[in-house]
DNA sequence: TAGTTTTGCATACTATAGTCTGAAGATTTA
DNA sequence: TAAATCTTCAGACTATAGTATGCAAAACTA
């Protein structure tokens, strides 16, 4: 599991909670409709100024963001190299 | 004040905190030595993956690393627009 | 103040972030 | 089940992140 999956889960996951459409987070956050959905599958990893944006349009202090990414990755950390 | 410039201004803060050369950093986070240059200097912005990689060389969580620089944002967001 | 280490900077280059269009697939809702 | 909305995907493109080399300036240190 890549960062950049575990950052698409994260907002992937905040989006729905606030019942956006990606091309509605999209324009809140000044980018394109398609890039937010190669976030979201992990395909590509966001800048710095990207994740302050998304952020703010999210609703969310950006580290936050990042802090849920940590524990994620930790609960990751924990079953790698597992059955489960 | 851009993003990059205060992220620059709290990676060097921390570097010399460490007493780490520019050179040592970029090894230890496996980056190159002038990048690290211009990543202090604000002229570039760093990616999800270098903010991590940074963070785990500089031995302090990427969330904390990130609230630094909101804290950073929001002192001089009081003071923009006025003398001081 | 000479020597050593560190940083800034110019330039050129490679890799990847981010845009844009359009169309096909999947999901929701009427 | 038809239609409307939403997401995925492909491909081509532009912008910028990140590497690499070398040298000059600056900052430590003896």
């Amino acid at each position: 599991m890549t960062l950049a999956k575990v950052f698409g889960q994260v907002l992937k996951q905040r989006r729905e909670f606030l019942n956006l459409s990606q091309e509605e987070l999209a324009f809140e956050a000044g980018l394109h409709r398609t890039y937010i959905s190669l976030l979201e599958r992990g395909v590509k990893s966001p800048t710095l100024n990207v994740l302050f944006r998304l952020a703010d349009a999210l609703d969310i202090p950006p580290s936050q963001f990042i802090q849920e990414i940590e524990v994620q990755l930790k609960t990751l950390e924990f079953y790698e190299d597992s059955e489960h």
